[in-house]
DNA sequence: GAATAAGTGTAACAACTGTTACACCTGACT
DNA sequence: AGTCAGGTGTAACAGTTGTTACACTTATTC
């Protein structure tokens, strides 16, 4: 398969995939596999868009940008992702299986291929690397659902108060922010001063307070009206 | 498991997860399956919001509707499904397995249920139903992408000119729209005058012309910058 | 073919958001 | 303590979109 010494530095009790697998049965379960290990420098291209994906890509050290040129030539999007993780899984059993994105490193990182047959092996023989798929998948439809609802509500207004009540554990009364402000603006894909204002707004309205991360919800009804 | 009557009628080969089933396979398939059969009439309750998923949700027959309900009692977002197709597959296998909507059958409807152990155990043996499994979710994850996408563009002259490009076939001057305005409104998230109005504009500035529902790109690359 | 529904074009105005620019605060580092 | 970077509060103005309303055209139905 590859080095000894390489397997040694794999870590995939982290990885979204991998980490339903008993400790005890990880070593046994990378001894068995078939798979190819990609040492790629910084700058170096691990995946073009528009290649088939005939391979579950996991990256499991470094970290790499992901980005979509149109047929212009222009960048369009572009996002950074961290070991380890897989790298578009879903594309790997879609009806369009290419890569959507150029996919490139940002530091010197380290990739596994696993091909697509021995992935299917592995799926109907391990039931932990099955639950773990499906899970990671399940995960990421959540995920994508929710942020599309997000983006579904006009209003900044809305955005916010769909956001708050759902970072509240009922019943509470205040939540603690994980992210600052122009995060959240970029979660809500507006303009940072523009949420600062709404939530002036709000505050001066009474419905909710902050200091510093944590926020107050001084009016539950009223952050319900707006959505 | 149920009466003869009912299997006669299951269709499973245009269900999007049991498709890749060969027909001649079909029928051994949900022989051997271990499933319950619900029916409901009209109005009828299927499943409610926050109920823990323990079965895969087949509609193979009618329709539903889902809603969510805050916290208030008010309805959010309703979305409305036609048989053949699962209901809400990705909650099976998710960290958070709860339905996060209120089913409710439109018309009279046949739901077929087979239980998460059931499932699973089917996946291990029938690698047509896995494939069919993993696919069903593969295209879903990259369709909610596509839609994020989307949403994440912020002017309606961006959205429309990513929408056009990307249903226009490479090396083609023109598209056939399969939506009317009032669902690409919808789709866009966007008032249905608002659309109207910016279609008017780039037909001024002579970037697109359209008839009917097709839609003629005059000028390929002013329709990129506008992403 | 008349009646009805569905879809589209358009306009004026209100409402909201983005842009830009700058002041201020805080914590980290030296 | 001073410097610097990152984060936040705020303001004026421009730009975009939503709202509402209505005319008009095109399908559909009986």
């Amino acid at each position: 398969m590859s080095d000894k010494s390489e397997l040694d530095r794999i870590d995939l009790k982290n990885c979204p995939i991998c980490n339903g697998i008993p400790a005890n049965m990880q070593d046994a379960f990378i001894d068995q596999l078939d798979y190819k290990v990609l040492h790629v420098k910084k700058g170096e291209i691990i995946a073009r868009q528009g290649d088939i994906v005939k391979a579950l890509y996991l990256l499991v050290k470094g970290s790499v940008k992901t980005e979509m040129t149109n047929e212009g030539g222009q960048v369009i999007g572009i996002e950074n992702m961290k070991a380890p993780r897989p790298l578009a899984p879903a594309f790997l059993f879609a009806e369009s299986n290419r890569f959507p994105v150029d996919v490139t490193a940002l530091e010197p990182s380290v990739i596994i291929q696993i091909p697509k047959e021995e992935v299917m092996k592995q799926l109907a023989v391990n039931p932990h690397f099955m639950q773990g798929y499906l899970k990671f998948n399940a995960n990421r439809t959540q995920f994508l659902s929710e942020k599309l609802k997000l983006m579904t509500i006009r209003t900044i207004r809305g955005k916010l108060a769909y956001y708050l009540l759902h970072h509240t554990a009922s019943g509470e009364t205040s939540c603690v922010l994980d992210r600052n402000q122009t995060e959240l603006a970029e979660l809500f894909a507006v303009a940072r001063p523009s949420l600062a204002r709404t939530i002036a707004e709000l505050e001066e309205e009474g419905i909710i307070r902050h200091e510093k991360k944590t926020v107050y919800i001084l009016n539950r009804h009223a952050l319900q009206q707006l959505i």
